[in-house]
DNA sequence: GATGAATGAGGATTCATTCAT
DNA sequence: AATGAATGAATCCTCATTCAT
């Protein structure tokens, strides 16, 4: 009678899962912000209004909280990323970084919390990288060569996708930084919108065949 | 005999400084791995192969250590961006692109100590930037502007030079994540040397003009 | 049914209150014996069979513990001075020390711990004097106001208060001292109770006006 | 040759016998303050203007200064009690106490280190009391038998020597707490001669046979 | 005689976690 | 589901002391 047993302990669940979920958001939060070691059970319970022992009924322990964190954020982006499949070239592109700024925006604390990841080489950063930044990754690498001639030849390509994730993400991991040099808030609409308008300029830069006149003095310089 | 003087106590200063630098450079490493909150006195005493007891008689405090090993590391960087002076445009950007990332390579864990500081807004963060993340990205505003005529609009100026910012650190500070994921060492002197080509090239595509036939759809999608 | 709330909050309240109090009495015992600097919190938490880290449930630090321990021996002290009003002389003044007395032999680490504060010159010595030591005294001048014509001027009224305060306590302060030298134990009953008759003497001694005879050869030494 | 011995090690032992007397000032002054346990060998070289590792060269730990701290105060005090015979009555007793008086005003740190051994009935107790306070106070009750009728009994005689100890060490153990409350320094000149002669009154009173005729409510209360 | 460097032991306090309630 | 109390392990740091210089 699955009818029946909702009722009993639906009510309950349901008050947990928002109970969890409050806890998630602030997690994010305070993990983004200082990180995994920085960030003491204590200060996640009191964020939520809740005892540290009361956490455990909800997650088995403050590494499992942090795993639910990360896995709540990365999963939406990464099917973001999946839908749009690499067809279009230019005009793909346009349409990913919008999305992509557009889920950020909504989650600005994914980036730091990839970022802190990304920078220790913790244990989860190898899960992290083979379960779904590898592969979407790999995507990117497929739409650039779908797309008009770059100068980049295809040994760059890593480079060139990595550098998309860098310019991407450290628009929001580095806002404080940004917010402090620049007097401007990275994170307010403006900024955002002025950062997605950027991106789509960069885009299309990047991808426009330059006339292969170098300079000289680079073509010395290079080994 | 002030010459005299010396051999007196400079032997025991050249040991304390010898030591004091031991100390820096691992706690450099650590800290750029593992954050301040993630390294422990212990582990930093026993890297150094000291006791933390001993760690005291060089620096007052793990704290105290964190900031010798940022001023350290950023000083000779600011120095650095300081003597190329924004005068030739693509020429000195070269120059200052390679100059950077010979001393980062010699200093890999410089970008990731500086994340560790954006990302978390935290205290050294505003000396930091105040100090001399700001002047630094100033005077690349300036030198954008003696540069050609860029596509990028003058307000955009400061997103060119984050975007900056951020492809040549995250190159470091993901270093484990890009590592993992396009199964290359992006700090092997290959790598180094890739990403040198690389940014230069960057440099020159961002410094084109572009044809101002703009795809008609972007336009649309601006506001 | 609040009666029936109680059960379900009062026990855990009621365990807890115990706690507290078994720690209270164990570190005021362990305080008067040694101060607050030669008091271990290992110490204090093994005298009351915890581990360190739990009597953080019960107080924020070995500071709020010391204060507590004060607050708690110290605060019945003054109630019972003030509940003797300053009206009769000699006859209140015998009532003030059986009083005095019979508190101090119930609480004999009190002594200890006020001397610990008082040589030291601490930070809780301006509070406890403020507090309390002073209305104190000020309530013993009025008294000795009140009393018959002493041999002692009015300038020397706060000598006087001061030297009951040092006999009353010393006795209780000093009992190791006392105990080694005249082989009798202070606190013992028999000692308590020769203590209290010695006062009443003394009290009675005090009061009486002497003779204005003063030997001459005292007469030429004041100045 | 012995005096040829001197010019080679006597100068250095000048020095080194100056240092040690300033040390012992200096540790006086902050073991009075803070006892054995609240002072660190730090403070007290960085008292003297020393390096901790430094005072090992005249002493050889902080107990042994301790030691020396508290041999060195007190045994002037005991000569000096030694000198007075316990001849004259109240005669006698008045220089006594002026005698004390002006050594205790001379070290009013001694009364504190006296008063920080006698509360914790530490280790030093014990030596101190067999050495040298139960031959003082046996020195004490002799004086009192050969003084006038006193209200006092045999029996009581210990009683009226430790008060006696307990006023006159008080003034100054308890010197900071009195001027916080009388808002008067007690061991200021005045403060000092005030209190001298408040125990020359006293001594007078003490000694003055009194009628027989008690106070019959006091008789009552008597067991 | 003075000192800087080193250290084992211990200082107070916080940590993440458990469990009875 | 929530919590107060308890705890072992770890936190940063200070302690008194030693020793080569």
């Amino acid at each position: 009678m699955p009818a029946m047993a909702s009722p009993a302990s639906a009510p309950i669940s349901a008050a947990a899962a928002a109970t969890r979920e409050r806890i998630l958001d602030r997690a994010e939060a305070l993990f983004a912000e200082r990180g995994l070691a920085g960030t003491s059970v204590r200060d996640l319970a009191q964020a939520v209004g809740l005892t540290p022992a009361s956490l455990y009924n909800h997650f088995s322990g403050k590494e499992a909280l942090y795993e639910a964190v990360l896995e709540r954020g990365v999963e939406p982006l990464l099917r973001l990323l999946q839908e749009h499949a690499p067809g279009g070239a230019l005009d793909a592109n346009d349409h990913v970084v919008d999305a992509v700024m557009e889920h950020l925006a909504a989650h600005p604390n994914l980036p730091c919390l990839i970022q802190h990841e990304a920078v220790c080489g913790g244990a989860y950063l190898t899960r992290l990288a083979r379960g779904w930044i590898r592969p979407l990754l790999q995507q990117g690498m497929v739409a650039l060569e779908h797309g008009p001639h770059a100068p980049f030849t295809r040994d760059e390509y890593p480079l060139v996708i990595a550098a998309w994730l860098h310019v991407i993400f450290g628009h929001f991991s580095m806002a404080p930084l940004l917010r402090e040099v620049f007097q401007v808030d990275p994170l307010s609409p403006e900024g955002l919108a002025a950062q997605t308008r950027f991106l789509r300029k960069l885009a299309r830069v990047m991808q426009e065949t330059p006339e292969p006149t170098e300079s000289p003095q680079s073509k010395e310089r290079e080994p």
